[in-house]
DNA sequence: GTAAGATGGACAATGTGGTTGTCGAAATAG
DNA sequence: CTATTTCGACAACCACATTGTCCATCTTAC
């Protein structure tokens, strides 16, 4: 039996992997009328959900400031993907909304990532990739999905109010 | 048998894998007495590698530009981690070179690396480690190590001169 | 040997994304 | 009815990346 990597391999795979997947997603949704999408807008669409949202709640659960997730919004509003309503019911929220846009890309998104999934299913064989799936759900304990990813690696210190 | 998971849990997991372990390395270089250091920083003191190397030279490495190289330098250099020393063959040049400190968190690095993975190995088993490495250099083919990740996830267009 | 081009480093300006701090309006608790 | 909390907006600031420009220096061609 060869040797084992060395242990600082492995955080660069799954990066990489991350890269390799995401990359091939934004060419094909380039191509398919979504050239201006980004990899951070399908995180706060996500996180958007079906119903709709505040900024603060937005905010809340991708780990930044509200005035950050503000920040999003604007941006995808201005792209189209997202809408704000008034609350009926509060006259202080305003909801934020997927337009048909936003869940277009949404959807593009999943099928086409179900197609590199595909690809990796005749690489490396279905077994080994529910195996892969399955250990890293294991080691990662399934934790909230944030995208406070920029900050993060720079490292300035995140943290809400 | 269950039915497959959908496509975009892989790339989730992949991020969430590697912000698990890196997280966890500087949770453990801060308790080493570097509590400084951030994710980037390990990306560029690899880079520079042992015999040192010129900020230009450092940007392409790292696929971003000469001015943003230049910046990292800068804040390691103010950190204790790299020094910068003229070029005696050319003046132009100013060789960018790793101090001791800078050594000892790339050393620290990689035994935390090392410590961490036998942590995983221990949670999924040799083989399945050894595996889940295998598969995910099959699929990223191995690609360069690239820091413009903030960038890249925000979606600005990257490229040099 | 000198002139033209290429290379390395520094400076300035700009854009984006993030944070803190503050404020006013509206809802809720007492 | 008042006090507190919550939501959204505005302003200022910082970090990191980009482009563009400029100068010094090395290299190459003539």
């Amino acid at each position: 039996m060869s040797t084992d990597p060395p242990g600082f391999v492995l955080p660069l795979l799954l990066l990489q992997g991350f890269r390799t997947l995401v990359d091939a997603l934004h060419a094909e949704l380039a191509r398919q009328g979504h050239p201006d999408a980004r990899p951070v807008h399908g995180f706060v669409l996500q996180a958007v959900g079906p119903v709709g949202i505040t900024a603060v709640e937005l905010g809340r659960h991708l780990g930044v400031t509200k005035q950050a997730a503000a920040k999003h919004v604007e941006t995808l509003e201005r792209l189209g993907y997202l809408e704000r309503a008034a609350d009926p019911a509060d006259a202080r929220r305003k909801i934020v909304r997927r337009t048909g846009r936003g869940a277009d890309l949404l959807a593009r998104s999943a099928e086409i990532f179900d197609g590199l999934r595909a690809g990796w299913e005749d690489a490396l064989g279905a077994d080994r990739l529910r195996a892969l799936e399955d250990d890293l759900h294991v080691v990662t304990r399934g934790g909230p999905l944030r995208l406070d990813v920029p900050g993060w690696l720079a490292g300035g210190g995140a943290g809400d109010h």
